[in-house]
DNA sequence: TGAAATGTTGGGGCG
DNA sequence: ACGCCCCAACATTTC
């Protein structure tokens, strides 16, 4: 009987690519014939809450171009729905697997899960091999001078730039040299989204090209809702369908102001690797002690896009009917939900989960305490967006709004859920009374 | 990556 | 010509 063959294992799991993926090309220059492995993860995907949840759609479809690129090779790739840990047991007890290589993941669930099978596999005298892929300058590289992490954008913005470099950016070459092998086998089917219990999203889903001209005209258009002005990338940067390095090359010497928004996609990265509790409460303690109205029926008028501000009820409808909503427009309705309608940030960050195709947990937390101004280098509390203002700035000519309330001059567009100035005047008591102690 | 309130300035109408 | 008022435009402070 043949003796097995030692083989590495590669694991996909945000970096649904061939080229520019760093443990891969890792695991590729082992000398060792390398598996793919994905695992559909029953802890993620029995919590997610629709059962046409667009990115399942997204990830299904990925995973068969992946499968079939890999059997263009002649090999092919092991899609598991199960628990890792369970994925890991049979792939090791089928295969000789003498090493496994992932590229790292800062976020908390993410953490402890490779933690578990760092050990389940050390267990087993396999060696495991990780490698910075997912940011350009991962969580440890931008410190300050003593050592610790920044909680502040601005100065960690200026030693990121101090201290990326050429290779931090640039692609790897697209062939690994020595070029490496697959396993060359075969495995059974792949799970289908019905197997999994999910149903075609019915949204569109947007492609991973790089428009160069949408990223000369960026600093301008950027912040123009009815414009094409942003890349709209944040879901092939969450599932690496796209390489950031491939997106930063193309943005560098290009937009200053883009590669800044890939330094803060990065800084979230970072305050989520080092304060994973910020997905659970405050940055800032203090405002941990904000009494909430969260009266459930204007937080659902919120979701379905019915406050009557027209700004944000436009956000709240493109949200629901494509799966994204304009940068400028997810600050003014998290202000809204905040500080008008005194909801928990917490409530809006679980809606934006749930229905953004770009969720990336490290940002969303980021984002919705930067808005309810309990995060890190936050928004003063005192910093309440006026949607009107925040229209006639951005929106002037309504195009955007009309766009998604066409009924927007008719009776049956409802009167705005707040006024205004009672609201920013009861916000600003709100926080006031949260920060100075008094209750 | 704000907006509102308050303060200052300067031009024009008018007695 | 002058002082006074009004108010828009801009600047600063406050929330």
């Amino acid at each position: 009987m043949k003796r097995p063959e030692d083989i590495a294992v590669f694991w996909f799991r945000r970096d649904l690519r061939l080229h520019d993926n760093r443990a891969l090309t890792l695991a590729l220059q082992s000398g060792l014939p390398v598996l793919g492995l994905f695992v559909l993860d029953r802890n993620i995907l029995d919590r997610l809450e629709d059962r046409d949840d667009a990115r399942v759609t997204f990830l299904l479809r990925t995973l068969g171009e992946l499968r079939q690129a890999l059997q263009a090779l002649n090999s092919d790739l092991l899609v598991l729905h199960s628990t890792p840990d369970a994925a890991w047991d049979r792939v090791t007890q089928k295969h000789q697997v003498a090493l496994a290589f992932w590229n790292r993941d800062y976020e908390p669930y993410a953490v402890q899960r490779d933690r578990g099978i760092v050990a389940r596999l050390q267990s087993q005298g396999i060696q495991v091999q990780t490698a910075a892929d997912h940011t350009l300058m991962e969580p440890g590289t931008v410190l300050k001078p003593d050592g610790n992490p920044y909680t502040v954008f601005t100065p960690y913005a200026k030693m990121w730039r101090q201290k990326i470099r050429e290779e931090d950016w640039k692609p790897l070459s697209s062939r690994p040299s020595p070029p490496g092998r697959w396993l060359a086998w075969s495995s059974e089917s792949m799970p289908t989204l019905e197997d999994l219990g999910f149903v075609p999203t019915r949204l569109t889903l947007p492609e991973s090209r790089i428009h160069r001209d949408i990223l000369a005209h960026y600093a301008d258009q950027r912040d123009l809702p009815a414009v094409q002005g942003t890349s709209r990338l944040g879901l092939h940067l969450r599932f690496g369908t796209l390489s950031i390095r491939t997106l930063a090359q193309a943005a560098m010497g290009v937009s200053d102001t883009f590669v800044n928004e890939l330094i803060w996609r990065d800084f979230y990265q970072s305050i989520l690797w080092y304060f994973p509790h910020t997905t659970e409460s405050a940055f800032k303690p203090a405002y941990d002690r904000i009494v909430w109205r969260n009266n459930p029926e204007e937080f659902e008028r919120w979701c379905q896009g019915q406050t009557g501000y027209p700004l944000v009820d436009a956000g709240m409808r493109e949200l629901l009917s494509t799966g994204w909503m304009h940068n400028r427009v997810r600050m003014v309705v998290a202000s809204f939900l905040t500080k008008h309608l005194l909801i928990d940030w917490r409530w809006g960050e679980a809606w934006f989960a749930r229905h953004l195709l770009d969720f990336e947990q490290a940002s969303n937390v980021g984002g919705w305490q930067w808005a309810a101004g309990c995060g890190n280098d936050a928004a003063p509390y005192f910093r309440v967006f006026n949607p009107y203002e925040q229209a006639r700035k951005f929106d002037p000519q309504g195009v955007y709004i009309r766009r998604w309330i066409p009924e927007i001059d008719t009776l049956t567009y409802p009167q705005p859920i707040v006024d205004h100035p009672t609201a920013r005047n009861l916000a600003l008591e709100t926080y006031k009374k949260a920060l100075s102690g008094e209750l």
